[in-house]
DNA sequence: AAAAAAATTGTTATATTATAACATTAAGCT
DNA sequence: AGCTTAATGTTATAATATAACAATTTTTTT
């Protein structure tokens, strides 16, 4: 899957945009928390928890499930990751001050995920949603395949 | 959420369906699957494996997980039944004919579930798979929310 | 600064969802 | 009937997630 060129500033990126957006708003972006979301951008590879879990527990931490989960909780209501349903993993969300419509490509071959978001997608969303006359509260959009590197 | 207006048709019509597929394509549909088929369609509320399970031992089956499970697998295979990732429940498709992008309306409120397809949002994902060079294996398109019954 | 309140984390237990592995039975084929 | 394959039975366990309560830390109030 095509994505950064230096995986490294991809980080350090994300966790920079990850502290102010905390800091504006007010929030304890705490060790543990920071960690967990330095843990799932390590890699364009969406995250399991027990995974996470695992590594966390090799950095000192007393680590148990409910600390996992309630740091991905946190993350998840602030926007900083996503969760994709259709592998119970996460990912780190790439443009979180934007809260549009977004869908992810998951590569099965590469286990690579990239998010994006599509005007004629939401627009044709939208459009169906109001003929229906349902609110939305959450959107999952996930297609599982093939991307292009993996030919 | 607006749905059949009787909903025993709903059922029967199912139920045939289901029975004339299995027949054109060779399959299977044992008394074990068509049970779970019949225990899905009871409503249009997405049934949960588990609960599906506790039906089953209801009927004289020596039902354990793996009973539901692979029943399920076989109803999902054949396109009889989706699988709503965001609620890891079941659904009877209404249109197993026609295997087309479709996407789910879940009402968080009556909690039932609703199929639906839209060209626009289809030519919308096809457009946005080409774009990324992304060959698609399988969709999931959900939306939770609250019906138009339900405010 | 001390006390009170609120938020976070620690800890133990358990709920929920799903699969592995192997035995048995039933169905289809020659 | 005998062989083969598919389906089901059965036991155990893996994978994912939450409940409940205790201890600690941070923030707020006094």
């Amino acid at each position: 899957m095509l994505h950064c060129e230096d995986h490294q500033v991809c980080i350090e990126s994300a966790m920079h945009e990850a502290e102010s957006i905390c800091r504006e708003r007010g929030l304890r972006f705490t060790e543990l928390r920071r960690e967990v979301l330095r843990l799932i951008w390590i890699s364009h590879v969406p995250a399991k928890a027990y995974d996470i879990l695992e590594k966390l527990k090799g950095k000192a931490w007393s680590a148990q499930p409910p600390t996992v989960y309630r740091a991905l909780d946190f993350l998840l209501e602030t926007g900083l990751v996503h969760k994709l349903d259709s592998i119970n993993a996460y990912i780190g969300c790439s443009h979180p001050r934007k809260q549009n419509e977004c869908y992810f490509l998951i590569c099965t071959d590469c286990n690579e995920a990239k998010e994006y978001s599509s005007p004629e997608l939401s627009d044709a969303m939208e459009l169906t949603l109001n003929k229906n006359s349902f609110r939305p509260r959450k959107v999952t959009l996930e297609v599982l395949g093939q991307c292009g590197e993996c030919e």
